[in-house]
DNA sequence: ATTTATACTTTACCATACATGTATGGTGAT
DNA sequence: ATCACCATACATGTATGGTAAAGTATAAAT
C-alpha cells in the first residue's frame, strides 16, 4: 500500500536520504568554516578535549574532524604535541593558485564550446545578484562568487574539477577574509565575471580562457601587501621548503 | 662561549624526527595500495571489526584509515550499513583525467622554461630505467612512471600540483592494474616520455605541452575496452549522475 | 502464494578508559 | 649560576563497550 504510494513520487533520484550527518562531519564543516573565515587564528592550538567540551561531545568525533582538516592542510596534527591551525604560506598559495588557474582555464575553454544555454542564463543571473550585494555585503558576495565558479564547472559536467578547486579555494579564501574591505574592488571582479561569460556565450574558447586567466591572477597582486600587513598569520617562509 | 661550541655541530637542519607512523596511517597506506592494485575488489565490503582482527589491532585505527580512504574516494562509508571499495566509474575517470591533463600540461609548459638542467638529467635517467624494466616487470614500470611525472612537477617547485595529481593518479592506476599486460605497449609510453623531455630540454613550451597532452590521452583509448572486459569492476553508469 | 510482522544480526558511530610521548616548572647537587 | 633529574600536566594514539539504525531471515496472517 505505502509502497505503491511511494512509487508515485515524482523524482526518485532527486530524493536525498535526509543525510543525518554524523557529529564528526558537522564538526568538520563548522571548524573548516571557522578557519577559513579567520575566526580560528593561524598558529592557534586546537585541543581535542577542549573542542569536545565546547560542543558537548566526546573526543572521538573531534578527532575525526581533525583528521579531515589535516587532509585538507588546514590543521597540522603533531603526535603527542598538539593540533594547530596552519599558518598561510605565500609560496603555497601561489602554488595552489597555479593549479587552480590550470583547471579553471581548461574548464572555461570547454564551457565555451559545450555549456548549455541554461547555464549561461544562470551565470548572468548570478552576476546580477553579485551586483546587488556589491555594496558592503562582502561575505554574501564571497558565497555568490563561489557559486559562480562552481556553476561553470558543473555546467560542463566537471564535478571532479570542482572538487579539486574547492579544496584550493579554501586556502585562497582565507586570504580574502583577511582583507575583506580593501581587496580588489568588487565591481572590478564582477566585470571580470562578465567577460568570462561573454567568452563562453560567444562560443570563443580563447576569449573565455583569457578572461578566466586574468581573473584568477588578481590575487597575486594583492597577496604581497596582505602578507606584509598580517605577518603573524603567514609562515616565516625562509627555511621551510617542506612541511 | 658555550654557544660557539654548539655552533660546531654538524648539520642541525638535516635532523628528521624519525616520524613514527601511527597504526592508522600505516593501515591507510596498506589498504590504499591494496585497493589500487586490485587486491581488494571494487564493491567488496570492508568491515571495521574484520580488518581490525586481520591486523591484530583495534577498530579505531581502522576507522581512521577508512576516513582517509573515503576522502580520496577509494571507499564509500555508508552509515550503519558498511564500508565498500568503490567501483570504478568511467565518467569519473574521464573527469579526473581532464583535470590531470590541465595541470600536467601547465606544469610541462612551465618546466620547458624554467626546469634546471639537473632535473632534465634525472628525467633522462628515469627513462633509461624504464627501458631497463620494459620487458615484463610492469609493476616496477608503474613506479618509475609515477616517479617520472612527480619529478617534472617538483622540478619547477609545484609540490601542490603533484599532490593533486597523486590523488587523481590513484583512480587511473586502478585501471592500469586491471590490464597490466595488454594495455598500451610500454615502448610507446617510453617514447612519449622522451618526447616530453625533448620539449622541456629544448625550452619549447608548446612542444612539451603537446607531448604531455597526447601522452595523457592514451588512457581514453583503452578505457572502453577495459570497461567492457571487467563489467563487475565498473559502476553501472546509467542512473548515477552524482554520488 | 503473497504480504506483514517480528526477532536477529551486522554495521558504523559515539563515549569512555587507558597508554604513551612531550612540554614544563621545581628541586637539589655540583 | 648551571645542570641533571623528576613530578606533573596535557597532548594524541589506541582499546573496548554500548547504542541506534539498516538489512535479513523467519514466522505468522491474509
Amino acid at each position: 500500500m505505502k509502497k505503491s504510494a511511494k512509487l508515485a513520487m515524482p523524482a526518485p533520484q532527486a530524493f536525498q536520504p535526509i543525510e543525518s550527518v554524523s557529529i564528526g562531519t558537522q564538526l568538520y564543516r563548522h571548524l573548516r568554516g571557522a578557519i577559513i573565515r579567520g575566526d580560528l587564528h593561524p598558529g592557534q592550538a586546537l585541543s581535542e578535549s577542549e573542542i569536545a567540551r565546547q560542543y558537548s561531545t566526546s573526543r572521538q568525533p573531534v578527532r575525526e574532524a581533525f583528521i579531515k582538516l589535516a587532509e585538507e592542510r588546514l590543521v597540522n596534527i603533531q603526535p603527542q604535541r598538539g593540533t594547530f591551525v596552519v599558518k598561510i604560506s605565500v609560496a603555497d598559495v601561489l602554488d595552489a593558485r597555479f593549479v587552480r588557474e590550470a583547471i579553471e582555464v581548461a574548464v572555461a575553454q570547454e564551457a565555451a564550446t559545450s555549456a548549455p544555454p541554461t547555464a549561461i542564463k544562470e551565470l548572468r543571473n548570478l552576476i546580477e545578484q553579485q551586483i546587488a550585494v556589491s555594496h558592503g555585503h562582502n561575505a554574501e558576495f564571497l558565497a555568490l562568487d563561489e557559486e559562480f565558479h562552481r556553476t561553470i564547472s558543473l555546467s560542463v559536467g566537471r564535478a571532479h574539477a570542482w572538487r579539486v578547486i574547492e579544496g584550493i579555494k579554501a586556502q585562497m579564501d582565507r586570504i580574502r577574509y583577511l582583507s575583506l574591505d580593501d581587496a580588489t574592488p568588487l565591481p572590478l571582479i564582477i566585470e571580470q565575471h562578465s567577460r568570462i561569460v561573454d567568452g563562453i556565450e560567444a562560443g570563443n574558447p580563447a576569449a573565455a580562457a583569457a578572461a578566466m586567466r586574468s581573473h584568477l591572477r588578481e590575487i597575486i597582486i594583492s597577496l604581497p601587501d596582505i602578507a606584509a600587513r598580517f605577518p603573524d598569520v603567514f609562515e616565516s617562509e625562509s627555511l621551510t621548503g617542506a612541511s
